[in-house]
DNA sequence: CTGACTGCGTGATCCAGGTCAAAGAATTGC
DNA sequence: GCAATTCTTTGACCTGGATCACGCAGTCAG
């Protein structure tokens, strides 16, 4: 697991933004050209590999990033070594903390990712001379909240079962870009993340984890067509699972 | 339970914030004369007692507030009941979802409550014309939005009794205004919750709160003075049974 | 092909914390 | 003062998920 500033590859500087989703959904949606031209000169291109560190807990982070698409897991650890993943990130998230000395969590990718880097420094000064750019940050920051106080909410109440079944459709919801779409059944699409890691997420052993997916397996609630490959025969059964007001 | 908005008791219209805390720490920090003006326009002091909901899950919130003095909880509740306290707001907090119609969680006083209200629509309009406004606000989600992170970590990975102590601990740093001092040893603070409380907010039943409690006041990492005066004789103590990166 | 990994499933046991029950303290109302 | 109510503690027991242990794919290197 080493640092990705000196592994990854810096692919190329982009001339404009032409289908990027990110410039629909995320920090740099709805700028102006002269904020959006700033915003780009100091823009450089990353792909990160699964299961490479892209900042550690504690240390100063060289850069804020957009991810452009693929999955980056946030993790806290305690002294003892004990680990919870405390969010993910997907396609137009925005991953680091402008005026954030150190990184208060470790980002790792877990699927093949695509970032948009800024120096972190450049960033901030940006971030202070444009408020549409900072109202973007916020906008996306108040997102996160969310989905951390819905997450505390499952950690704190839902057993095994539900935990599982909310991970799941946790990762239905953002298959689709605009995740707030009702889902039709059926839905198929990608789970790149091993046992451990919706262990870690879940707050629970890789065991548990490895059972309750035969439960809902063996009720048919999901499907598994190949390794990290779910289907979502009847998504209100799964819906009922999660036992869910949202997620 | 009643909603506040009714049974509050609106004191007055302060003239100005001369030896308000939140000038120093909270929204209105740092503004400019013409913004903090404005600001002021539109507020209303509100008093609400403890037990009293502010705003309820999923209906619109007519205001957003800031607090002078007091704790408020947010909570979330899965339709079957089973209800989690998602976060706490200490003086000079933020209570509220500017640009969301509907409140994601139930906020209610834990303690008797001084509120600074704004109209949710005048205060959008507000934050549309005041970046410096915004800046503060977006700074305050971070902290929250560490402090949610955090709470992952407690509430995925923590003992009862690691949980427990940290909660005492969460209360103890915020009995001190600027929470980011050490705390010397001894630490003497008001703990305004309930058994209850305490278990809705780490995800455990109140008897295994109870059983906590006694435990670490028998090994003397705490004192119980009084009904909700807790001492820390040794404040190392704590911080080692609560097994704490930080909180 | 063979041995060494790594990830997944499953069985057997254990225990932290949940559940149920009851009995103090404190607080409120009359 | 003495119910009535609400909060807290404590006890006895149970269970969901952790822990430990092992077997079964893949897959990668040589």
């Amino acid at each position: 697991m080493s640092v990705a500033s000196g592994f990854s590859v810096i692919v190329s500087m982009p001339p404009m933004c032409q289908g990027c989703p990110v410039r629909q959904f995320g920090v740099c949606r709805a700028l102006g050209m002269a904020e959006l031209a700033k915003l780009k000169q100091i823009e450089q291109r990353r792909v990160i590999a699964p299961g490479q560190t892209i900042v550690a807990e504690g240390e100063n982070a060289p850069f804020v990033a957009t991810i452009v698409s693929g999955v980056v897991k946030m993790t806290k650890r305690l002294i003892d070594g004990r680990q919870q993943i405390v969010g993910f990130l997907f396609g137009c998230g925005f991953l680091g903390r402008p005026f954030a000395a150190e990184s208060p969590f470790t980002a790792e990718a877990v699927s093949n990712t695509i970032l948009h880097t800024y120096q972190r420094q450049q960033f901030e000064d940006l971030l202070r001379a444009s408020p549409g750019l900072e109202h973007n940050l916020y906008a996306l920051m108040l997102g996160e909240l969310d989905a951390a106080q819905n997450w505390m909410l499952l950690l704190g109440q839902k057993t095994a079962r539900e935990k599982v079944a909310s991970l799941i459709l946790l990762f239905a919801r953002h298959s689709r870009h605009g995740h707030n779409q009702p889902l039709t059944s059926p839905v198929r699409y990608m789970l790149p993340l091993s046992r451990a890691e919706m262990a870690d997420f879940l707050g629970l052993r890789l065991e548990t984890v490895s059972r309750q997916m035969t439960g809902l397996k063996a009720e048919d609630v999901i499907r598994l067509e190949a390794e990290h490959v779910v289907v979502i025969p009847r998504m209100e059964r799964l819906l009922a699972a999660a036992e869910t007001p949202d997620n």
